[in-house]
DNA sequence: GTGAAAGCGCTAACAA
DNA sequence: TTGTTAGCGCTTTCAC
């Protein structure tokens, strides 16, 4: 393997100092004249030369790859987001450094430090828990843009989706449907987004709504946490004999396990239950019956959210739309009792 | 904001040099007395110090990321494929770039060329076009693992996966059910393993299977390139009216498709059609009827790329299993006229 | 065990 | 328009 050619050389086979190499290739108006552009590209091209990101990082302190943090890539509403992510930052310039936290706190807060140890100076997060402590982020220098409307973390920005509002339109459409008490399934009520989405079930249901947490959340490689959880309390509240029509699950990798856990079990979906969920992911349209919810555009979410933490890190002023719940019937929801129509 | 502290201002503080200070964090083996330790310690927590990677990387010329190009995050397979390599990259402190190539080769080529000129050393390619040009990347130093087996690539590893038992393997279940004819519904045959899958299938069927190419792979946001394929295929097999009682899909997520192509059209699975895929990513049992389909573990896929790639760049010798493909009969496959027994 | 000093590849004053 | 030069933060000889 031979040695890479250095500016310093591209400057020497081409005649020139390598200042004006530099400015040949930084290519930011900087005046380099023709002659001597045509010379310096010949040279790099015969030594291939390709300039030295690490050298330049050094110098300017300036990274180009931003930090994406989630909770597992298993469930696809986080591939949408990344997609997103990936193609506002590609026309910019920037990178995805991708980490999976797997749920699990320490591994955050070590991705969090070795993101900072490599210069980073934007992360999108989508995994904090509410409390996370940033360890003193801001003052470092380092941006964050918090995916589930974290308030706790003050200096954040984030992408403005109403999950209480989502969460109003699911219970909202279940009430339509004559639904007396239904069941809201969900991982602990850890982020904003989950509690928010109860409140806003809440504010129709009142106390007529049975709130199922799991209190393991945990990630492993043998399985995809969410849609097994979903398999598992579904399973439990049937047991328990409580008159429930309706189950709203957090999400739809959750609410897709709750059908599953449901049929596992001999009854219908929606005849004996209805069941809702939470994202709009594409899963949500393949399985049978096919899963109402709440659209939640993942790959929109994850431009705005890369858009975002660019201007951030070039001090941009910033100034986003935020993003509207829309509801999405499907067949997995019917009428309290409508197996029996 | 204010600065970074810098190796230097640690060794201020701590009353030592640089050179001491430096060899504390290298953590190297190099003899720091406890003194030192202590005292270098102390200072680097009070001002919050941290090693610059960035410093250390140009000194040393090495980068600890590993650049990963699969074609898209949106098909599932790939994630379980990343989570393993992030398993095993972490454990050996290396971290991942992730690169989407959308299917479109200069993007593949774009992505390539911007993880050598960040110092990257190895990348794990999931997506290459059987005849793309490596750029001489392995005699600039960049170590390649190729996980579609394109042996064209002279100097690439690969993991070793049988595909073309895997398809001798589908076609003998369905050849077991009776199916007199069947179909291949596959993307472009641009892949090895592509190639490879068909081949097994013909091990079996010889010129009694019809193989439906699609020929405008292109991926975009507005839904799983895979997936729409399947459902388009499908439907044009059918309405052609050719006598198939059976099909194999290139992947699970193609498969899906079929399965949605063929209930659209109100036939049933496997009643009428058989349906297979390869993969047997979590969604081919979260479907109805869940598919039948070669298992081709996606996370050991990935421990072992990603550990043969940290081997390769850290100059150690290689060794590595195979993975043998096992098939998996679930409830898409059955016998052929089987609706009307 | 420790320190001085050179230099990794690049950029950006400053001078010409 | 171009060149000289001083570092960016770190590691690593080499000397002590």
């Amino acid at each position: 393997m031979h040695k890479r050619a250095t500016i310093t050389d591209v400057a020497e086979k081409a005649g020139f100092s390598v200042a004006t190499v530099s400015r040949f290739f930084a290519d930011n108006g900087y005046p380099v004249s023709s002659d001597a552009s045509k010379k310096i590209e010949k040279a790099a091209r015969e030594l291939d030369y390709t300039p030295n990101i690490v050298g330049r990082m050094l110098k300017t302190n300036s990274s180009r790859d931003i930090g994406v943090i989630i909770p597992t890539i298993r469930n696809p509403f986080y591939p949408d987001v990344l997609l997103g992510i990936e193609k506002s930052a590609a026309s910019r310039g920037y990178q995805i450094l991708l980490c999976n936290s797997m749920r699990d706190r320490e591994t955050e807060i070590k991705y969090i430090n070795s993101l900072y140890q490599k210069q980073v100076r934007g992360i999108i997060l989508a995994s904090a828990q509410n409390n996370l402590s940033y360890e003193n982020l801001a003052g470092k220098g380092m941006h964050i843009v918090n995916l589930e409307s974290d308030d706790s973390c003050g200096f954040c920005s984030g992408i403005d989706f109403d999950y209480r509002l989502g969460g109003r339109l699911l219970a909202g459409h279940l009430k339509d449907m004559n639904h007396e008490r239904i069941a809201f399934i969900t991982s602990p009520l850890t982020k904003k987004s989950r509690q928010d989405i109860l409140e806003g079930i809440r504010s129709i249901y009142k106390d007529r709504v049975l709130t199922v947490i799991d209190n393991r959340e945990t990630e492993d490689e043998t399985g995809i946490y969410e849609y097994q959880m979903g398999m598992r309390m579904a399973g439990d509240i049937l047991k328990s004999g409580k008159s429930i029509t309706g189950i709203i699950a957090v999400n739809d990798m959750t609410g897709a396990g709750v059908i599953k856990g449901i049929m596992d079990l001999g009854l219908d979906v929606p005849g004996d239950i209805s069941v809702a969920g939470f994202d709009n992911i594409d899963l949500s349209s393949m399985i049978s019956p096919s899963l109402t919810t709440i659209d939640q555009p993942g790959f929109e979410t994850g431009k705005l959210a890369a858009n975002m933490i660019i201007d951030l890190i070039e001090g941009n002023e910033i100034k986003y739309d935020r993003l509207e719940p829309r509801l999405i019937i499907r067949a997995s929801t019917g009428k309290a009792g409508g197996k029996y129509d």
